[in-house]
DNA sequence: TCATTTATTGAATCAGATTCATAATCCGCG
DNA sequence: CGCGGATTATGAATCTGATTCAATAAATGA
């Protein structure tokens, strides 16, 4: 059936052509000002058409958090392959976390909005899931540089499951991209940099964990040479700039 | 002016009716279902009267979560004046989090909505330097706290700024909330108590920061001992259950 | 008491998401 | 090819709920 393939990607690719005009529009005027009729008009298809694809405006803001999230898993699983110490690939995930949002600075801010109880429950069930299984892999990927370093000796849980581990250094990130995104929040801290910030942190919570070898988060250019170093060897065609 | 005194009085008291009206509903059937109609209807005013109060519905959000800002605030307050060393002050920054979501458990969920650019940018420019003001005081507090904690020796800032060390703390609460709040994110990570999880990584972190005297974060009787004692110590009365 | 100012009301308006009857297109078949 | 039924696209009509504002009521003060 090869006229239901063509069928079958002729569907996907209008769907990306509407998450794309949606992005520019976001980008242009606002998530304020997105509207289902202006998608449907930059893109040349009617509303109803749009809604053959997204049963609501928050199922489609939800699918473009779903793109950016598995770019996201990308960046994670490149450094899951990263031959280094589960130290540094635990540190490198912050690294990733603050590329990331260099590329896609929009990300988060949606990010936060579809998290929302009111754009949660107005997202379809099926693009919910979906969205979760996209964000699985994250969280598996962290885990399992916990196990790798508890196998390494590198780290002792000391009663904690590997999993709180992950969130600990999990909140910390996330709560620096909320810090970030909350306009006006940050004003009165005048953080210069808040993800280098993040890194330094992430640092001194590992450091905390007595996850070995530790590393001396005090040491400026030391951190921003294990970035450097991380964005060359993991990262190197997205860090440009 | 007596009279004119009671118009205010009567004036503030319509706006606090409205407000409790509205939290009641949000309680009741959820903030995606929350409109100005049924608020004005049930606190028995008319729709116009309630936008004498409120620019908007998103200036009327703000609002509620400026109301529980000041709690917030009322609770770090306390431990400002809570006379013990700086480090246990700032752990108990965190238990006064744990203490405040436990009564408040909407105002994250709200908070986070509210921050959201699509909301924040639709209430009115005073509502929202009036949110902003209401939060100063939490920032100036823990930054209170970690100047103490220099001066006495019980930390070096190492190059940080004090506002960064503030920061790091903060961004590891904020997330915790954020991944409490967000549906379905915590799912896989069976966490039984996140905010406990919390105050253990909070101490992790101090730890991390090299802020005396340390503490055996690995310790979870001594852990749950010291939130005991500052629940009974600084939160008395609000920590019942 | 009455004229004037101020506040309240809720029906009308407006914006924008969503639906659905109609029109167009596609597909398999003779 | 051309036809009839099935599928898909269209966008005007509908619906929801926020917001406005002309009409009405209450308060003020001379």
């Amino acid at each position: 059936m090869s006229t239901k393939e063509r069928k079958l990607r002729e569907f996907a690719e209008r769907e990306q052509r509407f998450l794309d005009v949606a992005r520019e529009l976001i980008q242009r005027d606002g998530l304020l000002n997105l509207a289902m009729a202006r998608i449907a008009e930059e893109s040349d298809y009617a509303v109803g058409t749009l809604y053959q694809h997204f049963s609501s405006k928050e199922d489609l803001l939800m699918a473009l958090v779903t793109e950016d999230v598995r770019m996201h898993v990308d960046m994670f699983e490149r450094v899951a392959r990263w031959d280094a110490k589960p130290r540094e690939r635990m540190f490198a995930i912050g690294v990733a976390d603050m590329v990331f949002v260099r590329r896609h600075p929009e990300h988060f801010r949606l990010a936060q909005y579809v998290l929302t109880e009111v754009v949660w429950g107005a997202a379809s069930a099926t693009r919910r899931q979906i969205l979760l299984d996209a964000n699985q892999p994250l969280g598996a990927i962290v885990h399992s540089i916990v196990r790798d370093a508890v196998t390494q000796g590198d780290l002792e849980l000391n009663g904690l499951a590997p999993e709180e581990v992950c969130v600990g250094l999990w909140s910390l990130t996330m709560g620096m991209h909320s810090l970030v995104h909350a306009e006006g929040m940050l004003q009165d801290f005048n953080v210069l940099d808040p993800y280098r910030l993040m890194c330094r942190h992430l640092q001194t919570q590992l450091n905390g964990l007595n996850w070995r070898p530790l590393f001396d988060a005090t040491d400026g250019p030391a951190l921003d040479a294990l970035i450097e170093r991380i964005c060359h060897e993991v990262f190197n065609d997205l860090c440009s700039q």
